[in-house]
RNA sequence: GCGCCCGUAGCUCAGCUGGAUAGAGUAACUGGCUUCGAACCAGUUGGUCGGGAGUUCGAAUCUCUCCGGGCGCGCCA
């Protein structure tokens, strides 16, 4: 439409020139907008505003000569010029209908496309460690990371999600002391509890299933706990593998799935951390310096330079850190999407820069990141402070217990990712009903509920018998109905391509608002056959894209609630 | 001090590739179920878009500056 609106000003802004009305040397950059307002029309363009200057014209006068040259189209109705000189575009009945049309012929389809083209990208989300149930900034993660994928499976490409997490480095040691005192009898208040030990319930229950010699099986890893508590190498093993079972039940309580679990030590165990170093040597931007080994980042935008392998022999996190990058680009992501906290923002220029010095040929902005700002859990009224070690944070699991998966993953994924997050439970609880989530899944349910209505009447109704009758759909609020649903398939494109999938979110808001209106000013269920057709028609179209547009949150679209 | 993010209605937030009268939820108040689901709808009240300057026909949106808040600035991960 917009494209077919954009050819026709072209048309008209030719002829012009052509009758020497405008100078031939202006160069149109035509911009068609949805109107916010309907008494605007449905799109508009400031063509008229942009090329006044260079026209050395009133941009009314310019707007009414545009109007004037335009070919007719049986997609229009009429134009109109407004304010300081918009044209605005009333389009035609039968344009706008015929949006419910291709709805229901796309089914679940409506609002893909193929952008992407089959081409391979992977996003990286959660990668928690394994040291603890997941927090609810995991939970975040996860919810904007899930979305994420299925935006690009929608868009066409070809998508794999990925979970890493580091099994080896100081944070697991802390994590297998901890576990080990606990199964001694010690207490984290003792003296003799590990100084960055994790003092958490779990790590109770850890040490007695490790000394009950349970078994766990996660997504990769299968342990039996010996029972030995001097067994220290045991304990670590187990302790990952039963913090991961643990990971993979949130995970899957929250309907988040990954294709791979990548483990840091695997980098080490097939050497790739070794050869990344050697390369980077090689390439000539490293240096000694207090005995350590330096990375050059500065070379390429960092504020200082880095140090990759520490003075007593052992590498950072940088370096496995670029070494998953470089087997992430080995394995031919055009694309690759890092979602993590905001925490982690300097770990961005650092690893590009750390790409950027292997000169192998990675773009200098791989790989994209999206960073979520902090959420801040509030209960009775009281800031409940996030913190592993301290082990008294809100788990995503506590969450979803509390107030249900779908209206979870709602409320970490309605929220722009750089904006701060304030989830307060007591709200989430006491007010339940009255969360978006529920106002969206109503629309659909309501929907279901007439089409199940139907036999009462006995009547029948059918999609291709319907769409004959779509002209019936004239009012203002079904004109506004339809024009929502028009939004969606550049909703999910833009949404793709900002990596922004809150959007989505705010879209069903509106869209189930516009429908709650319409529903409540009319009746589907009326004895004028091609008025329900095309009523029950909308309603339908309706219903499919809350479904895909839920689909895309990972929020489910019940027929019954 | 330096870098990134944020500041929009009492509260939680949309809107930000510049567009027309700045929106929604919630809270407060007023109406609407003998009728397809009232988990809904209609309406009222509520704004120096943090302050200031600049660019522009036009700024919540772009630039600069100041104020306020968060996060990060390690041979931790």
């Amino acid at each position: 439409m917009k494209e077919e609106l954009t050819r026709l000003i072209h048309h008209a802004l030719d002829s012009l020139v052509a009758q020497g009305q405008l100078p031939d040397d202006i160069v149109p950059q035509i911009q068609i907008d949805r109107t916010r307002d309907s008494s605007h029309g449905d799109l508009a363009s400031n063509i008229a505003l942009t090329l006044a200057k260079p026209a050395r014209m009133n941009p009314r006068e310019l707007a009414g000569l545009i109007c004037n040259a335009l070919p007719a189209t049986p997609l229009v109705q009429r134009t109109e010029i407004a304010g300081p000189g918009f044209i605005n575009f009333f389009l035609s009945d039968n344009s706008n209908q015929a949006v419910v049309t291709n709805i229901l012929q796309q089914g679940e389809a409506f609002g893909t496309c193929n952008t992407g083209q089959g081409r391979k990208v992977q996003v990286e989300f959660v990668s928690a460690n394994p040291t603890g149930p997941l927090h609810v900034g995991h939970g975040r993660g996860a919810a904007v990371g899930d979305s994420l994928c299925r935006l690009l499976t929608a868009t066409g490409w070809e998508v794999s999600s990925e979970f890493y997490y580091n099994d080896a480095g100081a944070q697991i040691d802390n994590l297998a002391l901890s576990v080990q005192a606990r199964c001694k009898g010690q207490q984290p208040d003792d003296p003799s509890w590990p100084a960055d030990g994790y003092r958490g319930d779990y790590i109770t229950e850890l040490a007695q299933a490790y000394l009950q010699g349970d078994h766990v099986d996660a997504q990769d890893q299968h342990m039996t706990g010996s029972g030995d508590p001097e067994n220290l190498e045991d304990i670590r093993r187990f302790a990952v593998a039963y913090l991961r079972s643990e990971q993979d039940l949130d995970l899957k309580a929250f309907a988040v799935h990954f294709d791979r679990y990548f483990l840091e030590s695997s980098l080490y165990q097939e050497g790739e951390v070794d050869a990344t170093v050697q390369r980077l040597i090689a390439q000539g931007h490293t240096y000694e310096k207090d005995g350590a080994l330096w990375l050059r980042t500065t070379d390429f935008g960092d504020d200082k330079d880095r140090v990759m392998r520490k003075s007593e022999g052992g590498y950072t996190y940088f370096l496995p850190d670029v070494a998953y990058h470089l087997n992430k680009w080995r394995r031919g992501f055009e694309r690759v999407i890092n979602e993590q906290g905001a925490d982690h923002h300097s770990t961005v220029t650092r690893v590009r820069a750390g790409l950027q010095a292997l000169e192998y040929g990675i773009p200098q902005g791989w790989p994209d990141y999206v960073l979520h700002q902090m959420v801040t859990v509030m209960r009775d009224g009281q800031e409940v402070k996030l913190s592993k070690r301290a082990g008294s944070y809100v788990t995503l699991r506590d969450l979803i217990d509390e107030v249900g998966r779908d209206a979870t993953r709602y409320f970490l994924v309605a929220r722009g990712s750089s904006s701060q997050l304030t989830f307060d439970i007591d709200l989430a609880l006491s007010q339940s009903n009255d969360n978006p989530v529920y106002y969206i899944q109503y629309a659909h349910a309501r929907v279901c509920s007439v089409m199940r209505k139907l036999a009462e009447h006995g009547w029948q109704w059918q999609a291709e018998t319907a769409l004959q009758h779509l002209d019936q759909l004239v009012q203002e609020h079904e004109k506004s109905l339809l024009r929502r649903l028009d939004q969606y398939p550049e909703i999910i494109s833009s949404a793709a391509g900002s990596s922004e999938p809150h959007t989505v979110a705010t879209y069903l808001r509106e869209l189930a608002g516009d429908f709650h209106t319409w529903y409540n000013a009319n009746k589907m269920l009326v004895a004028d056959q091609p008025l329900r057709d095309a009523r029950l028609a909308l309603s339908a179209a309706v219903r499919q894209v809350l479904a895909n547009g839920l689909a895309i949150l990972g929020v489910s679209a019940p027929e019954v609630m």
